[in-house]
DNA sequence: GAGACGTGGAC
DNA sequence: TGTCCAAGTCT
């Protein structure tokens, strides 16, 4: 009675979504043995693959692409080429070398990682997923890559990559990040007992290479004949996502403080945004949100000098002031005196523009002031920095961005690595 | 469970 | 040009 029965040429569907799981199998993993991307962390056939390598690629490669990590992997892999020598380097040099890749607490957690195994492992890492889950910066997704591809055990990986694939295969149409119990479900039936590694990374490659969030190339998927997203013409809005939040904007100002051919940096808190990076100092960033239609006005961005923020109506009722700093809890947090925060004093001059940066989670608008002074020290905690040598310092990409701002002569500075 | 936590490339 | 989002983890 079916739509699809009285179609002569197409045949009943070979595998019943029972055993849909197992048929994915043998196909994914011929894919991957023909289409595999040769990456530098990846073993080779036949190599046997460096656990360490395994995990700081992992560790980079989380909520990071492919293209970004080569590099720094290179770099890292080079400088420290044992979890040992990982080990014993010092803090300050590992957030140098990992300055512009973001997510800074995945490096802080890598030394205290990297120490942990080296001290309490002898140097070697655990191969269960329950033991490579205790160890700092690896969650469910890291220690399950981490057995199954460094150690080929039957492990069930989920990523970004995994959940789309499976989404898909299923016509899962719960958005996440509700449906992950059944992506989770669904994913740990297609997981094989043997080649479990190499499974995994041909469900990322797929998910990577063809079953793309936009234009999945399903002609090429070696497994379009079992999809029930492709059958319901469902793959291209799966996953589903619930509705993202709208990025407030925030705003400061920074000093950039030189003296001869030095700068003034500074070393931000271990915890929180850019936790144990260098900065320009500056005001603390205005919490309150800017954006339109947060029911504050705004000053024009463009102009070059900002006018003081015009207090909403939220300010004289006494109703609610829910605004506030970090700091200074319950204070305005609209900055009108940003030469309060500078280091010192001296003529301090407001760059032309704004320094631009958006974060995964709010929009940053900065002044830039410039002086210069000949005083040796400055109050509060800090350094001169030779001008030649920032770019090797550990500056988060918007504190490039303000000193390229600052000195628009000197943006070579920051070439490349 | 939802928000904090970076950045750069693709469209 | 702005939006999306990538091999997630921690709190």
């Amino acid at each position: 009675m079916s739509a699809r029965s009285e179609k002569p040429k197409k045949k009943p569907r070979k595998n019943p979504n029972k055993n849909k799981a197992k048929a994915a199998v043998k196909p994914l993993l011929a894919w991957y043995d023909k289409h595999a991307r040769v990456l530098p962390w990846r073993a080779r056939k036949g190599e046997t693959p460096d656990p360490y390598a395994v995990w700081l690629s992992e560790i980079m490669l989380q909520q990071t692409t492919v293209a970004t990590v080569g590099p720094y992997f290179m770099r890292f892999l080079t400088r420290w080429p044992t979890v040992e020598a990982l080990a014993a380097a010092p803090q300050e040099e590992v957030m140098k070398e990992w300055a512009g890749l973001g997510y800074y607490s995945r490096a802080r957690n890598l030394l205290a990682c990297a120490k942990v195994v080296s001290s309490e492992y002898g140097g070697k890492f655990p191969e269960r997923i329950e033991e490579l889950g205790k160890l700092p910066g690896i969650g469910p997704y890291t220690a399950a890559a981490i057995s199954a591809i460094a150690f080929g055990r039957s492990a069930t990986v989920v990523d970004g990559n995994v959940e789309r694939v499976v989404a898909r295969l299923f016509d899962l149409r719960t958005p996440l990040p509700a449906v992950k119990p059944e992506i989770r479900e669904k994913a740990a039936t297609l997981t094989p007992e043997k080649r479990a590694g190499d499974f995994a990374q041909a469900m990322m490659d797929l998910g990577a290479t063809v079953c793309t969030p936009k234009n999945p190339s399903c002609n090429r998927c070696p497994i379009n004949d079992l999809c029930d997203a492709r059958e319901a013409g469902t793959q291209s809005v799966l996953p589903a996502r619930a509705p993202k939040k709208p990025r407030p904007v925030r705003r400061g100002a920074c000093f950039w403080l030189t003296r001869g051919e030095e700068v003034w940096l500074r070393r931000r808190p271990e915890k929180g945004l850019l936790g144990g990076m260098m900065e320009v100092p500056g005001t603390p960033w205005d919490k309150r949100d800017l954006s339109p239609g947060a029911g504050i006005k705004t000053v024009d961005r463009h102009r070059n000098v900002t006018e003081p923020l015009q207090s909403a109506k939220d300010g004289d009722k006494g109703g609610g002031d829910k605004t506030g700093t970090d700091d200074m809890p319950g204070h305005t947090p609209l900055d009108h005196a940003p030469l309060d925060h500078a280091p010192l004093d001296a003529d301090w001059k407001l760059v032309p523009g704004l320094v631009e940066h958006t974060f995964t989670h709010f929009h940053l608008e900065l002044e830039v002031y410039t002086a210069t002074t000949r005083k040796k020290l400055v109050p509060g905690e800090g350094a001169w920095v030779p001008l030649d040598e920032i770019a090797g310092e550990a500056l988060p990409t918007v504190m490039r961005k303000v000193a390229a701002h600052a000195m628009p002569d000197a943006g070579q500075l920051f070439a490349k690595r």
